[in-house]
DNA sequence: GCAATTCATCGATATCAGTCAATATTGACC
DNA sequence: GGTCAATATTGACTGATATCGATGAATTGC
């Protein structure tokens, strides 16, 4: 925990994994290898407890979205630890972060979330 | 490929993964490290190209199932790899073994499928 | 400018995961 | 029993990933 304040601009650029050319069902169309590569790497970021012990804390904060600082006693890893495993959500277009000030927010990416959901979906 | 007859019983035990108490959204509730853990080792089924693919074969199969000799070659790769990306989706409860004779056929397990989805709904 | 705070990056280490060749196992058939 | 075909298992190698301590960059407030 810690002291802060108010609002202001989005995170940089950040290579974001774009699922938007997968978004065949896993259960209806065929797959090729290249759609495979980027949706595993997509459920790669999901596939660990701490990133999943994250995503959830982002997801249910009343606020909406969660300072860095708030991250770190709650996974029980080390400050190192969380800022890679946060990025790597980053990367997968999971969450998107806000800097302000010597802050930054985190904030879940829904659509994300959503196209890998249904990707999951029967029909 | 190859040639092949008629069915017969399910697979032996295979300690399958049971997300059966992590039935809550990742979006909603709180998760403690341990339903983490357990859905980490859900999502990391999924998280490799290979599996993907064949649990796309799988799934979107006519016949409902696939012959495992079936599912080297598309994929690419050699027999052994395929048969321990089948043996991990087994294992995750994504799919399902029926030895007939001399061949196995298999077949995705909906239910397990239809509980990641879940996880990932928004609500 | 300086000190304190937040967060990212780097470097090192340790463990894990994908892959294949070789081998074992199982069942069918003669 | 012997042989062949389909799968699984084993063992080794390699590359990827999780983790942490140390360090650095940015920001704030004095």
């Amino acid at each position: 925990m810690s002291k802060r304040s108010a609002p202001l601009q989005p995170a940089p650029g950040a290579t974001v994994l774009d699922l938007a050319d997968c978004n065949q069902s896993l259960r209806r169309e065929a797959l090729d290898a290249g759609q495979a590569a980027v949706l595993a790497e997509a459920f790669k970021a999901l596939a660990d407890p701490v990133r999943l012990q994250l995503l959830n804390l982002i997801a249910t904060a009343v606020a909406r979205e969660v300072c860095a600082c708030d991250l770190v006693e709650p996974v029980g890893k080390s400050q190192p630890t969380v800022s890679h495993h946060l990025k790597v959500l980053r990367e997968a277009g999971l969450i998107k972060a806000d800097k302000r000030g010597t802050w930054i927010w985190y904030s879940v990416v829904p659509q994300q979330l959503d196209e890998l959901q249904r990707v999951l979906a029967r029909r």
